[in-house]
DNA sequence: TTGTAGGCGTTATCAG
DNA sequence: CTGATAACGCCTACAA
């Protein structure tokens, strides 16, 4: 069903089919009625295929993440979606994996399906074979980094200051007599980095004469929880742990208590993303709140001016904050 | 950047690029690797929109979900993508929301986005509306509902079965000696209709004389630990709840403990989903693990088959098991 | 082996 | 107010 076809059964031309449905002016009332009516009988739909060649704007925006079941991430592209779907825009969302190559690699896509601008969830972006295939394959097109830079003309990054929060946990941890803190990270992905340098940073400032203890783990439970029986038998004397990621802290909570030590009394536990699983888990775990949502939010609204040929600040960082509960 | 202009600083026609672009034979080889080389120079990339246009197919399918937050979907999302996307599609996923008329409105959308197949997630899809957008705007385009099923052509559904899957919950809860079990629900959705009337089946079963308690509450944790509240004090001879979803199970199990009732002696309870969420609460929730992957999984193949030309199950059901822990 | 012409469904620009 | 006509970028006969 084209236009054609309507314009045939109207017995009008395409041209004044396409000035209805775009609801333009200059069209006498009585042809309007008759072929909408034609419209609605024939369940006609606009193809937006064919619009989007000629308007050479395909009202499509690239969402873009290594995988969308990182539990944070999903209310971020809930909410990018929502916001961008008002303006009459569509979101395919790719999970492109994490090596650079599947990365860049998506990004190709991308370009191929002429998306108008693009959202890209996860500090994993923030790297140079993804900034070289922006730079070749869509260096034109605006681009939102959540949670990463990149130094490009045309991408925008919205950023969490995890660092400086990391550094404020170790503080709250010291203040609260814990001054032999550890730190377990899982990906190596510049946000986990950043967390781990705001933990160094903190055992430096606060806590004198000790040498941050810094433990690699697996990303399931059981691998954290088998991560901290681990460094707890190596260093004896730790008395807090940080996670980098809320769900290693349940699994090491789970191991803390299987071995008989108190949290938060002999071990205090922190985690990171404050997400619903620090809710959950007993005792409830204090979290770093990384405002992940808000970065999200910021950036559909960075993505969305820019869009729309207004400014936006070329980087912008949002502050976290500590959600207190019982384990720290 | 087009094939024309490709095809003019090659010095050829752009018939011959397209060629190239497309690994046809009968270029001369030196033609075919100057062309290869500009290509690569210039970063061209295909424009899917042109493409589709000509051949008539957008390679694009479409994911419509209520609400992609909610965490038992995400996972079949994700598999999804990834399977289809190995075949050269690329996923538009919509929010679409509650209501009957953003449904129907979203399956316009799609329509006019000329998707090749389209997969609703979650019973909700399984309606009247809905089913009349369908026979309207797509249909003959190959449609698979998750967790549901709609009686028309081009559509496919496959199911998990919460009904009896309920029913078995309510045996496991007599068997243990909980004779008098109740049923917390939030969302009035086809599925959790089934669980109810699954769990009024098992109790006229299996508990002789006893009227089914059925609760509403709300979706939040909150909300679910005050039905529970208001179920014990109303109903102080109950002694096992299953709950429509995990998340409400875990909101019951907090008040119970609250409320001094031994969770599971006093009170069993048994939750749905299978999630995380049952893993992560203390004590670890038993859940009806209504293998919601499975039918993600299984939907994408489904729609592989058709795409392909195969033939597909029109209607399938997997079997739902009982994830046995702490809490019934 | 390569080029030309026509068309996919739509919109925009002119004439009429 | 309405209708031809020419794009948009690409692909596919058909012709050379």
């Amino acid at each position: 069903m084209t236009i054609y076809d309507i314009a045939k059964s109207a017995g009008v031309s395409a041209s004044t089919v396409s000035r209805i449905i775009n609801h333009k002016e200059g069209v006498r009332e009585s042809t309007r009625r008759r072929v909408e009516a034609l419209l609605r009988e024939h369940h006609y739909s606009p193809n937006e295929t064919a619009r989007g060649l000629v308007n050479q704007a395909t009202r499509i925006i690239g969402i873009l993440l290594m995988d969308i079941r990182t539990l944070h991430h999903t209310d971020g592209v809930y909410y990018i979606e929502r916001e961008l779907e008002k303006l009459g825009y569509c979101c395919i969302i790719m999970n492109s994996g994490s090596t650079d190559a599947e990365k860049a690699e998506y990004i190709r896509r991308l370009s191929r399906r002429r998306v108008e601008g693009a959202i890209l969830i996860g500090s994993g972006f923030q790297n140079d074979t993804v900034r070289q295939a922006i730079s070749e394959y869509l260096p034109d097109t605006p681009v939102v980094l959540v949670n990463g830079m990149l130094d490009l003309p045309n991408v925008y990054g919205v950023l969490s200051d995890e660092r400086s929060g990391m550094e404020r946990c170790v503080e709250r941890l010291v203040a609260a007599g814990h001054v032999h803190p550890a730190f377990v990270i899982d990906t190596q992905t510049p946000s986990n980095l950043l967390k781990r340098a705001g933990y160094e940073q903190g055992v430096l400032r606060c806590c004198p004469g000790y040498a941050p203890v810094v433990v690699h783990s697996g990303s399931s439970l059981a691998e954290a929880a088998d991560a901290t029986r681990a460094l707890m038998r190596e260093h004896p004397q730790v008395d807090g742990i940080l996670y980098a990621v809320d769900l290693l802290a349940i699994g090491g909570i789970r191991a803390l208590l299987e071995m008989g030590r108190k949290v938060p009394d002999e071990v205090a536990v922190i985690g990171v993303d404050n997400s619903i699983y620090a809710e959950i888990c007993t005792p409830r775990l204090t979290s770093l709140d990384n405002k992940l949502l808000d970065t999200s939010i910021t950036a559909a609204q960075t993505l969305i001016q820019v869009l729309q040929g207004n400014r936006a600040p070329k980087n912008v960082m949002i502050m976290s904050t500590i959600a207190e509960r019982e384990t720290g």
